[in-house]
DNA sequence: TTGTAAGCGTTATCAG
DNA sequence: CTGATAACGCTTACAA
């Protein structure tokens, strides 16, 4: 039945690799030409009754599904959405890609994932090799300066994720940092918190961000921020600064972290020193991971709906990559929340009479 | 400078997306041929200096990289590799993507990811899309018969996580599930604990394997065991049936979870009702997760080797691709081993006298 | 409504 | 050593 009228170069007959089926395989079997099958299988386009069948019947006894590599050279598509991440094992970019699964998979786009995480994959090669596979990309916009250059001079959409990017015009999803930090700070201010440190991680540029807001929230109170850093955002780094930032002199009655693992690592080793959290100190984090919830006391910390960011980043990368000149560009803001849980607690009235709301 | 000869059908000249260069314009550049260009860039084919020179330069001048479609046409490599999860937010398998994310950036294999958690993608629809755009597949030994039955029929190379799937041909990596089940029941059995509940998922074949090696553990011991089972391996339904497990007639003096979240959910919801974890009942999961460590008391488990076992499938499959018959089928074993935490403790000597090894 | 044929950017074959 | 040139499987003008 299906028989190749071209000689074939190299058509290992009997044994071997059996080639997948082509558009000619089935324009054959149906009796009509390539071109044919393509504008069925492709365009909307009608055909008589007939022809339709022939070809819908080939379809399906060849099992054929078109080569998205010969489809992809000319139509210039790659059917391939990018999606770089800064650390797969932390449960805020885990929440991330689950948000851009679900658009992705609505538009038959399949997800290329990259983790740059410190010692696994060098950050621009790692992007340069993926932008030649993907149609698009969804990116940290805490790449480096270079690789943020680089995607700018490139002509890929990007979507970018997290807040901002400085200084440059494109497309990004994000909480606004400053502001959710003093959020929080207004929570710990409220609860009575006078002696504050940050644990912030300088690799991210959120940190200072956060840093700047939470300062803000306790301005004019009287309050005494200090500020530590970590090495990398994990709670192997929160525990192993637990005892300098809890033990010094002046110990504090609340530590904010950069993140929540961090925050974990705080809590977990705070305990290990004879703290009674939330007696002796208050902690919290960002992010909202599902873990906070586990630990006891549970962890307060602010939602920056990493999920939420997920999905609404691969839409603006859909609609970006479908030409839709308003996605080109501007800022989609995420509206982030305080979870208060049993890691933050008052202190026993120092000063009152200062009522803020919320 | 690079002026093409062809008369390019749709070149936007000026304005619009610019062209990335291809072999043609290096070609041009360097005064070779494309064939030139194409052999000094792969095989390890030498040229005269001059020309190598020529065309190393023109090279960087361009910025060229070849376009991987095109060479995918003809090579019928894609230089992708699927990998597919059950859930991108369980950390089991973001510890398994981690793990196989090194040899693939090594082997300069692009990851191709897909989650097909619940309700956000078909299996078997997902499994074709992907194959046309990989070179092969690490899947998990947990997807129905459906799906490995189409993939056994196909000719990709696939390798399986999670331990042996069911009676076929084929490669895997993983842990010995009973094995390692049975390894923790006798660790329970050694704390002194008659009272057991396994709470199961029976969606993942493992449940069943977990289940016999428990009850292997406690033969002869005269302990009871009673099983219940959840919908989905996850902290919440861990949570929604705590009460269930915890609070029967013949309440259970020690739990088994599938899994960690499970496990972690349980835990959650244990103290939540009153129980002290472990005086008044021990707990105990599968996998430990790096969040076990920051519940209190911190949850003992069996480590199954996440991150290891997504090496292995990767180096597997990498040398499946390259064509090494070895690497066809077998099963790789992984090693377990329970990992004591505080979330077990033994049980006030009930009866004594069978001292068991480990 | 259908078919013909020209590419898309590579690599591989085979001459020179 | 180097260069023509034929594929790879598909879409898309352009014809019929």
């Amino acid at each position: 039945m299906t028989v190749n009228s071209r000689t074939p170069i190299a058509a290992p007959e009997g044994a071997g690799r059996r080639r997948a089926s082509t558009i000619r395989d089935v324009a054959q079997a149906a009796g009509v030409s390539t071109a044919t099958v393509s504008k069925f299988l492709n365009g909307g386009q009608r055909f008589t009754r007939e022809v339709e069948e022939r070809v819908a019947q080939a379809v399906r006894d060849l099992g054929y599904s078109s080569n998205p590599m010969a489809r992809g050279m000319i139509t210039g598509r790659t059917g391939n959405v990018g999606i770089v991440v800064l650390d797969v094992r932390n449960p805020h970019f885990t929440s991330l890609i689950r948000g851009a699964s679900r658009p992705a998979a609505e538009a038959e786009l399949n997800l290329l994932f990259a983790d740059i995480a410190e010692g696994l994959a060098p950050e621009l090669p790692t992007l340069q090799a993926l932008s030649r596979r993907v149609d698009g990309l969804i990116v940290s916009a805490r790449l480096s300066d270079e690789a943020r250059a680089w995607l700018g001079a490139s002509d890929m959409p990007v979507v970018y994720y997290g807040g901002p990017p400085a200084q440059q015009d494109c497309s990004s999803v994000g909480i606004d940092n400053r502001a959710a930090a003093a959020m929080l700070g207004r929570h710990l201010r409220e609860l009575g918190h006078r002696r504050l440190r940050y644990v912030g991680f300088s690799g991210a540029r959120w940190s200072q961000e956060r840093w700047l807001g939470l300062q803000q929230a306790f301005e004019g109170s009287g309050a005494e921020l200090h500020r530590h850093d970590v090495n990398e955002a994990s709670a192997d780094e929160g525990e192993r600064i637990a005892s300098e930032v809890l033990l010094s002199a002046d110990a504090p009655d609340a530590v904010v972290a950069y993140n929540d693992l961090i925050a974990l690592g705080l809590l977990g080793q705070a305990q290990a020193l004879g703290l009674a959290v939330p007696h002796d100190v208050s902690i919290a984090g960002f992010d909202n991971i599902v873990y906070g919830r586990y630990t006891s006391p549970a962890l307060t910390t602010v939602d920056s709906g990493s999920e939420q960011t997920g999905e609404r980043a691969m839409r603006r990368l859909i609609a970006r990559i479908g030409g839709d000149p308003a996605a080109r560009s501007g800022h989609e803001l995420i509206a982030a929340r305080v979870i208060v849980r049993g890691s933050t607690l008052g202190r026993p009235a120092v000063s009152r009479g200062e009522g803020r709301t919320r």
